[in-house]
DNA sequence: GTCTGTCTCTTCTGATGGGG
DNA sequence: CCCCATCAGAAGAGACAGAC
């Protein structure tokens, strides 16, 4: 504690921090100041000082919206965290020794989370906390609510940013999409263009009876037809069938970048601006008092931030 | 050492203008 | 038309000096 710089941080106010993490989960100054209950303009001037503190424009207006700049996207994380430990140390009335802790916590996730946080999870566990156990229990927008509430999970991890009432719930992440496919059998570029995917036929997520998908629904929204030969709940079959046939399989990023390379495809970002809902984390208020999931909580972040950006995705051979 | 009055600074609101 | 930045003014908190 000796070596924090008290005067620096005496001209930081901690609700600054805030106010900042406020715009990272809004990318608005009006919704932001709206989630505080403060006024827009006192929002934009707490955002106006911590751009002359900071020494950068943190979120610059693009269109309709604010876009958080590099500075601003490495600086949410830490301060997430920040934001959450403070909380935790003026909340917690019990203590959680993840050493010698000996718990299972159950885990509601989407087949993508599963996929992409759970190996990087167990990895800090394994180190940190030898005694936690997962039991990973797969959702879908439509079961989440019910499995949180009846206490058959304890976080919900997954493409749902509103759960009712009586919830908390954060964004981990924006959802970016790449498409898969078999160089030996699909003769596309890196990148591919738009008129290349749209001429292709395709295999995407649908954990409805759509077979369209969400990506396809998304594209639908746009008065875009998509072909969808395949759609499936989970992305191990959508990549094993790009392996195989003439078929793009559109994936997330992060998918992409672990498992494209095991299947023997390659992958480029979607050549087409779609904005898919938000990675979302969300848990009941009651798990707010117990101190061991709260620790947990704080794990599944670091354990996301540690996982390469969707924006660093290159297409790849 | 404590209380009180005054000044200064910070942060807020509401109004307004400008950019996309 | 929506949203952000900026300005003027108000309110509250903190700093400081003087009285007791």
């Amino acid at each position: 504690m000796d070596n924090i710089d008290h005067f620096n941080l005496r001209s930081f106010d901690l609700n600054l921090m805030i106010a900042f993490d406020a715009m990272m989960q809004e990318m608005s100054v009006t919704k932001a100041a709206e989630k505080l209950r403060i006024g827009q303009s006192a929002m934009s001037h707490n955002l106006n000082t911590l751009r002359m503190l900071l020494a950068d424009d943190l979120f610059v207006r693009v269109g309709q919206k604010m876009q958080p700049t590099a500075k601003a996207r490495a600086l949410a994380g830490p301060v997430r965290t920040a934001l959450s430990q403070a909380q935790n140390a003026l909340h917690a009335t019990d203590s959680f020794d993840p050493q010698s802790a000996q718990r299972v916590f159950r885990l509601g996730v989407t087949g993508e989370m599963d996929m992409i946080l759970l190996p990087v999870l167990m990895q800090h566990l394994q180190q940190q906390a030898p005694g936690i156990k997962i039991l990973s229990r797969t959702i879908t927008s439509e079961t989440v609510d019910g499995m949180i509430n009846g206490g058959e999970i304890d976080l919900a991890i997954g493409c749902k940013s509103q759960l009712n009432t009586g919830h908390f719930g954060e964004v981990l992440f924006n959802s970016e999409v790449a498409c898969c496919f078999n160089p030996d059998i699909l003769d596309l570029p890196l990148p591919m263009s738009r008129a290349q995917y749209l001429a292709s036929r395709h295999a995407v997520l649908s954990q409805t009876e759509n077979v369209a998908g969400c990506v396809g629904v998304a594209l639908q929204g746009m008065g875009i037809e998509l072909d969808v030969v395949l759609a499936a709940p989970d992305f191990m079959p959508l990549l094993a069938a790009a392996r195989n046939s003439a078929v793009i399989a559109t994936v997330p990023c992060r998918i992409a970048n672990q498992y494209a390379p095991l299947f023997g495809l390659s992958y480029c970002p979607m050549p087409i601006d779609v904005a898919f809902p938000p990675v979302t984390m969300n848990w009941a208020v009651w798990t707010d008092k117990d101190v061991g999931l709260i620790w947990l909580r704080d794990q599944i972040r670091a354990a996301i931030n540690a996982i390469a950006p969707d924006r660093e995705l290159q297409a790849a051979e």
